[in-house]
DNA sequence: AGGGATTTTGAATCAGATTCAAAATTCGGA
DNA sequence: TCCGAATTTTGAATCTGATTCAAAATCCCT
């Protein structure tokens, strides 16, 4: 049945229209003043239809969190399908990852946001089951480096499975986003350009995970290096000078 | 003036009573289900006085977070004070977070919570301030490490300052907390023991740092042996079972 | 074109945070 | 001890913004 049919895509595209809507709102004028009524209006659409597609603002934050995720699962898998070594590709995930929180700042803010208990679990299951499952690529392209790895002899697994070793510099990553997004709790003075740091921090967690070829974290140069053609020949990103420091 | 001292103990013991109200809903009903005509209430008094003490929900879940982060400082100055080897404390530190965020998990989650954008910037200035400030020790007991660890020859900085180096351990505590407590991110089968994963992890990358004496991480009922020993010889807390699997 | 089904609308409702004028209490002095 | 000014407490009223739902509009099929 076509009628059915165009309906349908009728409703995804309104989908997207409204999560669009959303996004600029957060990004205009910040997570804050994000309303429903808002992000409706600035469709032309009564807050009802809204309603229709979202069951509470809490759905619509997680689904927005799931959305997001798109671009950086592209990025990951770009960074996947690099040819450079497997040591290299790792790392070059934390860089993916810095660059598109440099970019869209809000918006990662708002996935710590839609990741909170009290907003994660007043969204209905179905929401949450969604978004998780558009995180899961992310999972598989770090994991997919692992096998690699462990494949062509750069990496012994040592009794973890891959996703125990990929929970590592993940979890470094998300802390050190965690840890700069409050500015503060590590105070300015103290650590000036946060993902450089990272960067060093990430080489040495995978030296110390016996990650080869082993490499000196302290070289900046080549981690500089590192970087850069990651964003430049792997993201396509234009490089940000900004993001050595903080500003 | 006596009169004004004892209004301001008076003030000072109801705010007590209050932050110890609402963390008593928050553990009984959840984060969710905070209200502050409920903490008024549990504590006889009307929302009008609750409002004397916090000018905003948002600046009495600042406030929360900010003391509620006392236990983990006193936790973290007896770490600090072990008789032990400048890595195992480093470790220790570690432990310490992961016995506390198992014991009080609502309470860690209302930490995620308030260094939420959307909460952190409503709350006033002035909390934010004595919050971040309630934090410093923290960052000073491990520094106060690392000085150690550097002084006794177990570390070289290697052009880093101590609080960079102190953001690495930082960083992998607080992703895997980030990540373990958004129960799926991280899928369930993945990891059983986050937490013993974890300090495996931590050791992996103190290894990384060049941090002596250089262990083998693989080496999990040294591990074990060491989380008891902080655990019950350090925190004087009970072992949890539990500490070591999701349950 | 007609009329039942579906969708959209937005004013009304509801929840809960926040305010503030009135009531209560405290305080210092007579 | 009593009085009136100053301070503090109170909680009903207000306000904000999310959510609902009955009515209006539109769609779809015959």
């Amino acid at each position: 049945m076509s009628t059915k049919d165009r309906r349908q895509r009728e409703m995804a595209h309104r989908e997207h229209l409204f999560l669009k809507a959303a996004r600029e709102v957060i990004q205009q004028q910040g997570l804050l003043n994000l309303q429903m009524s808002k992000v409706a209006e600035r469709c032309d659409y009564a807050v009802g239809t809204l309603y229709q597609h979202f069951q509470s603002k809490e759905d619509l934050l997680v689904a927005l969190a799931g959305d997001e995720i798109q671009e950086r699962v592209q990025a990951f898998q770009r960074v996947r399908a690099w040819k450079a070594p497997t040591r290299d590709r790792m790392l070059g995930f934390a860089v993916a990852d810095m660059v598109l929180a440099q970019r869209f700042p809000e918006l990662f803010r708002l996935q710590q946001f839609a990741f909170t208990e009290v907003i994660w679990d007043a969204a209905p299951l179905s929401r949450r089951q969604a978004s998780m499952a558009a995180y899961a690529p992310l999972r598989e392209s770090c994991e997919a480096v692992v096998d690699e790895a462990e494949a062509c002899g750069d990496l012994d697994l040592r009794g973890l499975n891959k996703s125990q070793v990929c929970l590592a510099p993940w979890s470094l990553v998300v802390g050190m986003h965690a840890i700069v997004h409050n500015e503060g709790v590590a105070d300015r003075s103290t650590s000036q350009e946060p993902y450089r740091l990272l960067l060093r921090h990430c080489s040495a967690l995978l030296n110390g995970l016996g990650w080869r070829p082993l490499c000196d974290e302290t070289d900046h140069a080549a981690l500089d290096r590192l970087a850069l053609t990651v964003c430049e020949e792997v993201l396509h990103e234009k490089w940000l000078p900004c993001l050595a420091c903080r500003c």
